[in-house]
RNA sequence: CGGAGUAUAGCUCAGUCUGGUAGAGCACCGUCUUCGGGAGGCGGGGGUCGCAGGUUCGAAUCCUGCUACUCCGACCA
């Protein structure tokens, strides 16, 4: 992409709304801009980097076995009132009434309507399990939606719902997700942890927050500090088996949010210097709630005994969007973002110092075309603001590879690269730094 | 939902108390100088002062109603 072309609307000063980091970054950025409380427009840098995560969420459901479809954001009541959830679930959903006076309303999540897929369609214990997920927006109506995208009304969430025969089965699919969902955050360069978690309104027994440990967050939690450093269980895995020694290696020491959390336990279970007591950001959730729909819904499927028995679910969610906002957060410094290569919006930019010079603009020509080549995305500022503005914009959109060419260097045959994550820069031929960057920009 | 605020140029904000021709910085356009970390000069464009009503010779300014947004708290699969 070259600069001039594209739309990149920057500001200078920060927005007087914004409170929190990632929140002014992004308004900043020039990723997103608010249409109204908790509603934002996803501007094309925005755009690019939610593309990244929501493939890498897709790329990671799949691995582990979930089977992605698009479901409407638009529900019929009718179809929440079998639930009971219709009038059990307060002003936050949004209800909506079209020209036939039908009652509709605009999903906050979707246990209903993949039951109702689930249910139309099988019948016996051997198409089980499986595991159906989407990516959509989602519409809760939040009291008072606050800190850009991580607490938005309207909010894109990647939402699986796992079918089990019974609650064996159902441990088995709730612990594929729950390793799924460990790699996926460390590959967008997170550290994240899973903790113990109230089921809140939707029901359930068996439930887990993964938290993003932020001075920022919105919830208070505790944890034994070895969870922190622990590293994903990573991809290569027999997903059909259990993976429960996984599981209980996370779960065995202890985490808990603020409604979770047991004082008393874990200062028994946890010596003093492990402690950790920090603020976090939720970014998943994940629920084992049995047949709290099947029955109502009756979802039903026959063992091999002949005898139709409601199936046993759980539901998995992953705020996409609020990963933005979180990522940031975690990752970020006083000249801006500095995104992770796996989700950045462009891999390498490339700064022409000198627009209109014969020599910077062919030395820029042949990075850009070389850099695309290698599918390393690049982003050619070929505009003729000055350096200082270049930088800067370069350093606050996070790019985490400046390649920057000109006259100076380029009459002694070199160009600089600069990593925007440690400020290291280094001075070295066109043809050295293409090299370089290929083999270790972008994705 | 309780409490506190805000609304004036694209952005950040003065001006409102005490009614009298709509302001600044940045951004934008033109031009000159400058040119490797958010330069400077000169000239220029851009505003139904959130909306509706009222008071007044005259309202951004005073009064009434409404709307939107923000902050603190409570709430929050």
């Amino acid at each position: 992409m070259r600069l001039s072309r594209y739309f990149l609307p920057v500001l200078k000063e920060t927005p007087s709304e914004a409170q929190i980091v990632s929140h002014r970054l992004m308004l900043r950025a020039g990723m997103i801009r608010q249409e109204a409380a908790g509603i934002y427009s996803w501007l094309p840098l925005g755009h690019r980097v939610l593309r990244k995560i929501e493939q890498i969420v897709r790329e990671e459901m799949d691995r582990a076995g979930a089977i992605e479809i698009l479901m409407p954001t638009l529900q019929l009541a009718d179809l929440w009132r079998e639930s009971g959830r219709y009038d059990a679930y307060g002003p936050e959903m949004l209800r909506i009434v079209d020209r036939h006076e039908r009652e509709l309303l605009y999903g906050p999540t979707n246990e209903e309507m993949v039951t109702g897929i689930f249910r139309s369609s099988v019948r016996s214990y051997k198409d089980l399990p499986k595991n159906l997920y989407h990516m959509q927006w989602k519409f809760r109506d939040e009291q008072r939606p606050r800190f850009g995208v991580m607490r938005g009304r309207e909010f894109l969430m990647k939402d699986a719902y796992s079918f089990d025969v019974d609650e064996a089965a159902a441990k088995r699919s709730y612990n594929r997700m729950f390793v799924a969902y460990l790699n996926l955050y460390a590959r967008m360069g997170l550290k994240v942890v899973p903790m113990r978690a109230d089921t809140g309104p939707i029901g359930g027994d068996l439930s887990h927050e993964f938290i993003v440990l932020a001075d920022t967050g919105e919830s208070e939690v505790f944890c034994h500090r070895d969870l922190v450093e622990m590293g994903p269980p990573g991809t290569d895995q027999d997903w059909d088996s259990d993976l429960q020694h996984l599981v209980d290696q996370r779960t065995s020491l202890y985490a808990a949010t603020e409604e979770m959390h047991d004082a008393a336990r874990f200062e028994a279970e946890v010596p003093e210097e492990l402690r950790l007591s920090a603020r976090g950001i939720e970014v998943g959730h994940i629920f084992y709630f049995g047949e709290k729909y099947s029955v109502p819904m009756k979802a039903v499927v026959a063992g091999p005994d002949g005898v139709e028995r409601p199936v046993h679910m759980g539901s998995y969610g992953v705020g996409v969007s609020r990963l933005l906002g979180a990522i940031i957060e975690a990752s970020h410094d006083d000249n801006g973002i500095i995104w992770p290569e796996s989700v950045a919006p462009f891999g390498v930019a490339v700064i022409n110092l000198r627009p209109g010079d014969e020599a910077v603009d062919a030395a820029c020509q042949q990075a850009y075309d070389h850099l695309t080549a290698a599918s390393k995305e690049p982003l050619l500022d070929d505009t003729s603001e000055r350096v200082g503005a270049k930088f800067a914009t370069m350093d606050l959109i996070g790019i985490p590879w400046q390649l920057i060419i000109g006259p100076k260097g380029l009459a002694s045959g070199e160009v600089e690269i600069k990593n925007r994550a440690t400020g290291e820069r280094q001075s070295l031929s066109l043809d050295s730094a293409l090299n370089l960057l290929s083999a270790k920009a972008g994705s």
